[in-house]
DNA sequence: CGGCATACG
DNA sequence: CGTA
DNA sequence: GCCG
């Protein structure tokens, strides 16, 4: 999968303006007679085994043999010997680099650059389909519709002369694949969309749930302000199916869209809202809370005050008799950590909710790292999280920690996670920790993972040195804020790295690629090959892309979610 | 019609 | 189930 | 709810 020989750069090379081979629109294509120039394809066979290629060419035949998928079209299907005199091209091949090996990026711009499935389900169908759903590069996308066969008799007129094709990765399947960035020009639509998709999340319906999130993330990355004029353009993204469609163009109509501003007004929903704000408490939790008559956080604040000492995993209401869960107290417990209640969950409520400038979160790592410094020398850090990905505000802070010596480095952070919340919380910076994780004892069982990673999910408070001696209150500067540590051994540091900055929807595709099409498992805590468990130790964050045959995304256009 | 990321407590 |  |  690596391409020793032509390493050739992005720059547009030598090769001749390509012979412009434009199709006839003249009147006579209307007409059922068969036009006398063919269709020409191209196939690419890269990617494509004997088999694969064999089913292409007999679908070709296929289709010439069908009258009605003839009669319909126009055209008769014709295999090309050279991309150059090709009107489609054919293809597995997803990337730039790739494809030049086999035409010149000038010829590609011009013809419709499709995958092998667009001819699949053209003749099945018995017809031309339009292209965009199956443009094989996200780079070529606007091109590839443009030269579509299916549409250049109708739209060759009113081209405007579109130039903003420089975020063209936006139509591809996995999140990992698009360009999508912190804000983006149909940010309303999009709100609107999330409202949808909580409230499917709030009332446990998860598939749909996830359908929603794709949808807006895909919308996420589309580079332009939708109107009436985008409808076919945006139902031929993938993830946008009619129902999600039909949102859409609502949408477009009214500016609004009747089912969010239902799910707005109703109370059930605000309350589920209110309840999932709490740390710990889930959609599941906030139902059941709900059904016992509760409304608001006041409910809440008197439901739990008897016992104040209920741990949040503690709220369920029907606990299932049947499974007594050993209390995950024990590392905690260890430590001498307090473990969090229902109680404190309430009351750092509000300032878990305020959002944290960037300063600040640059503030905080700063404290940390002294710290840490002060017990290991030779770590090495990196703030993650929506931090990196370029967020003016974030909801918490991710530092991902590791060490610079590759070889030792894994004995020097072991144990390094407990001991430094240990200290952060005997000096009062960290007030909670919600979650601590320690190596895991190697399982030979399940040799696909090894031990490589240690994470504290806590809570700190800078002390608000502005003391004048008086003893006055000042404004309280500092306030309780999220915090995740990551520890991980060297070898996995930029796969963690990876796996820490997100956004969710992004780690969810990159996982999803790297298994459907890569065959490969991704975690945060390392890569490896499915089949035999083999492990990667990618040495830098353009590595794990590499691995994973992606192009590098920079981590502020992996903003996939809201 | 099955699958949808993956792991841990 | 909740969290990342 | 959408995809392969």
């Amino acid at each position: 999968m690596t391409s020793p020989s032509s390493k050739r750069s992005a720059s547009e090379s030598i090769s001749p303006p390509p012979s412009k081979r434009k199709r006839s629109c003249s009147p006579d294509s209307f007409f059922s007679d068969v036009s006398e120039s063919p269709l020409y394809v191209f196939l690419v066979d890269a990617k494509l085994n004997g088999e694969t290629i064999e089913e292409l060419i007999s679908l070709v035949d296929q289709f010439n043999l069908n009258d009605t998928a003839k009669s319909q079209t126009g055209v008769e299907l014709q295999l090309s010997l050279n991309a150059e005199d090709a009107d489609i091209i054919v293809t597995e091949v997803r990337m730039r680099a790739r494809l030049e090996r086999h035409l010149d990026w000038v010829t590609a711009k011009q013809k419709a650059i499709v995958t092998t499935q667009w001819l699949r389900d053209s003749v099945r169908s018995q017809q031309l389909l339009p292209c965009g759903k199956y443009a094989a590069l996200g780079e070529l996308y606007e091109e590839t519709v443009h030269n579509c066969p299916e549409n250049n008799c109708a739209v060759d007129a009113p081209s405007k002369a579109k130039k903003e094709n420089t975020n063209i990765r936006y139509n591809h399947r996995y999140a990992c694949m698009r360009n999508s960035p912190l804000n983006c020009p149909n940010q309303v639509l999009i709100k609107k969309l999330a409202v949808l998709r909580r409230h499917r999340e709030l009332e446990g319906l998860d598939v749909q749930a996830l359908s929603y999130e794709r949808a807006i993330s895909v919308l996420k990355a589309f580079p332009h302000h939708i109107t009436a004029n985008d409808v076919q353009q945006v139902s031929d993204l993938p993830h946008i199916g009619p129902k999600i469609l039909s949102k859409i163009e609502e949408f477009i109509q009214r500016g609004d869209i009747t089912e969010c501003n239902d799910i707005l007004s109703e109370a059930r929903y605000q309350s589920l809202v209110a309840f999932t704000e709490i740390y710990g408490i889930g959609p599941s939790t906030a139902r059941n809370l709900y059904s016992l008559g509760l409304r608001t956080i006041e409910d809440l604040e008197k439901h739990y005050k008897d016992k104040d000492n209920a741990k949040i995993q503690a709220t369920r209401i029907q606990a299932p008799a049947k499974k007594t869960f050993t209390s995950p107290t024990s590392k905690l417990r260890e430590l001498g950590l307090p473990e969090m209640t229902v109680k404190e969950a309430l009351l750092l409520r509000e300032d878990l909710n305020v959002r944290i400038p960037r300063s600040e979160v640059e503030e905080i790592r700063d404290v940390i790292m002294n710290e840490l410094g002060q017990i290991r020398r030779g770590c090495v850090s990196m703030i993650t999280g929506g931090y990196r990905r370029g967020k003016i505000e974030s909801n918490d802070i991710d530092i991902v920690i590791s060490h610079k010596d590759l070889k030792s480095g894994g004995d020097e952070v072991k144990g390094l996670c407990a001991t430094l919340v240990k200290r952060l919380y005997d000096k009062g910076i960290v007030t909670h920790v919600m979650h601590l994780s320690s190596f895991r004892p190697h399982n030979t069982l399940r040799t696909a993972h090894w031990d490589s990673l240690e994470k504290a999910l806590t809570v700190v408070k800078l002390r608000d040195n502005n003391n004048n001696g008086t003893g006055q209150k000042q404004n309280q500067k500092h306030i309780h804020r999220r915090l995740d540590l990551i520890f991980a051994a060297p070898e996995v540091y930029w796969t963690a790295v990876v796996g820490w900055t997100g956004s969710i929807m992004f780690e969810r595709d990159l996982r999803f690629w790297a298994k459907q099409e890569k065959g490969m498992r991704f975690d945060s805590s390392g890569i490896s090959r499915r089949h035999d468990s083999k492990l990667y130790f990618p040495k830098s964050e353009e590595e794990v892309f590499e691995l994973l045959g992606l192009e590098w995304i920079d981590p502020t256009l992996r903003n996939a979610d809201m």
